[in-house]
DNA sequence: CCCTTGACTATCT
DNA sequence: GAGATAGCCAAGG
């Protein structure tokens, strides 16, 4: 945020409007590329201090689940700003760019259902 | 101070 | 791979 806070709160800001449209990071990632390894709770803590005009919804658990309630308000904003930049959601994990492959378009099409 | 609370994680069953 | 568990660390009561 322009009028940040503390070194914390910049250097998290720095790190997450870095993140590229279609491309997703955990909060310990986040945490760590920041200068804080072992934050990672604290860069949710800042994120809702600064949540608005920056991709908040492109950092995600590192099991690659959404971090709010299944179902809450903002799960569901999350996951529609997700996949509005492509991304795909199965059983509730992010399918992370990378791991594209006919064996997962498969299980898109023929396993567990596609969120 | 001590205890509780999280938009968390790594590890072990 | 899904649950349980034990660390983690700043804030607030």
């Amino acid at each position: 945020m322009p009028f940040s806070q503390n070194k914390f709160d910049r250097a998290v800001w720095k790190i997450v409007a870095r993140i590229k449209p279609g491309k997703v990071m955990s909060y310990g990632q986040v945490a760590r590329r920041a200068g804080f390894p072992r934050h990672a709770r604290m860069v949710s803590r800042a994120m809702c201090r600064f949540d608005g005009s920056l991709p908040w919804h492109r950092v995600i658990r590192s099991d690659r689940t959404l971090a709010f309630e299944t179902g809450s308000e903002n799960y569901r904003a999350q996951k529609t700003l997700l996949q509005r930049e492509g991304i795909r959601l199965i059983n509730g994990k992010v399918v992370l760019p990378e791991a594209e492959s006919p064996a997962d378009l498969d299980a898109l099409i023929w396993g567990p259902q596609q969120d």
